[in-house]
DNA sequence: TTAAAAATATGACATTTATCAGTTCTTTTT
DNA sequence: AAAAAGAACTGATAAATGTCATATTTTTAA
């Protein structure tokens, strides 16, 4: 397993590859590596986070709880996405729990490190807001799915994506198992109804499932679905 | 109306502030000033844009046309606020429209001001990147809210939002008129829901109303049912 | 391997929200 | 000032979603 930052491939997906060989070094000279067990937080909502996480492996998801007492996932980070920046950019506690979905291998990089380079090197800021603007986007873009599609809509898209991000198995279920629950707290649902929606795809046959597994059977009744029909 | 922008108090509100005098001097330099009229569009959904809007005077709602035909509103922007960075520092389309709400006041600042700060002025980045980083935590508040909160939940939280942010005027209402529509688009409901819904608070002495005018009388109980009494 | 615990599943029912149709009030235009 | 257009409002009803109770299956731990 490679250990060094300058030849982790990872980096080629995130704002580090921005940073000069000599940053590059350095946070490699500081940073720890950390495995992460399924069901395990990284970091929990409210916490002071001293630096911020590189995911080598593995999938965290991002949420929040809500004053009702349920989890609203934000967000699904994995392989070369890096966790915390904006707490530590904007020197806030997090406003999100970050828990592992499955085991994971991530690096911790103190934040000295990063906030170091962004004030001296303007293309690794340029970079990291660069990222940011993305992410402010999809995140208006997941309002709006909220708060105008339906439930059975989001469900749907919610299979959609797993399959565009994360791909399928061998046996053409998606690569990324969810609970129903983590599921509901995606789409925003009861866990019920979204177990009962899940069994209509079924019956429909726009899905098949295996225990957790789901796998897409008809990816365009579910295309049509989320467009309204 | 003073109208160069080393002497515009709007400023000290968003990211120029972190810009040097000669910066500043070209951004005053090319930028032009622009009378918008309620209701008019700064820009639409999917242009590209060439710059950004500084907002002097006047709100403008950032909106998302959904796919059933409905405007979510994403967020309201006031007087310092800066439109259309996102979509220029990502180099792509808008993703939102912003109408202006009421009568506006805007300077547009040509995108190669922007750009040209951006690459040589890491603290100018850096107070970019702290915004939107900022407005990145909010929308995932939105998020959260939209999925977990009911219909007179975020009815109420709107009412208490547009006190805070926007004040109120001389007899108690609040300074910030919306139509029942601009309400509902907020909140992602239906209008007739909204009426509905303002028509309670009404009955029950939470609000009161005098045409598309609301005042809050009970802030308290607006408190308590957005968090689930 | 078996018992216990947790997750998934389904039914019955309550609640919330959307839709449609129509009325009243306000604002704009003539 | 009257007519027309657009908002705001209300009622009836349908559809979507949540809640609670309980059964079944799967996973975990003893």
């Amino acid at each position: 397993m490679e250990s060094r930052c300058e030849n982790c491939i990872v980096r080629q997906f995130n704002s580090l590859r921005a940073m000069s060989k000599d940053e590059l070094k350095q946070v490699s000279d500081s940073k720890t590596t950390k495995a992460v067990k399924k069901g395990e937080p990284l970091f929990e909502e409210g916490e002071k986070l001293n630096g911020v996480y590189c995911v080598r492996n593995g999938v965290s998801k991002l949420s929040k709880l809500s004053a009702n007492g349920k989890d609203q996932i934000v967000k699904l980070a994995t392989k070369g996405e890096v966790l915390g920046q904006r707490s530590v950019i904007a020197e806030e506690c997090t406003n999100l729990s970050a828990i592992a979905v499955n085991d994971m291998e991530v690096c911790f990089i103190p934040k000295e490190s990063i906030n170091n380079t962004l004030q001296k090197n303007p293309n690794f800021t340029l970079e990291v807001l660069r990222h940011m603007a993305h992410d402010l986007k999809e995140a208006d873009d997941v309002i709006v799915n909220m708060s105008q599609k339906t439930v059975k809509q989001r469900i749907a898209e919610a299979f959609l994506y797993l399959k565009n991000n994360f791909g399928e198995d061998d046996e053409g279920f998606l690569a990324l198992t969810l609970s129903r629950e983590d599921i509901s707290n995606v789409v925003g649902t009861a866990t019920e109804s979204a177990i009962r929606i899940i069994s209509e795809f079924k019956k429909k046959g726009f899905i098949h499932t295996s225990g957790k597994k789901v796998g897409i059977k008809n990816e365009r009744k579910l295309l049509e679905l989320v467009e309204g029909f």
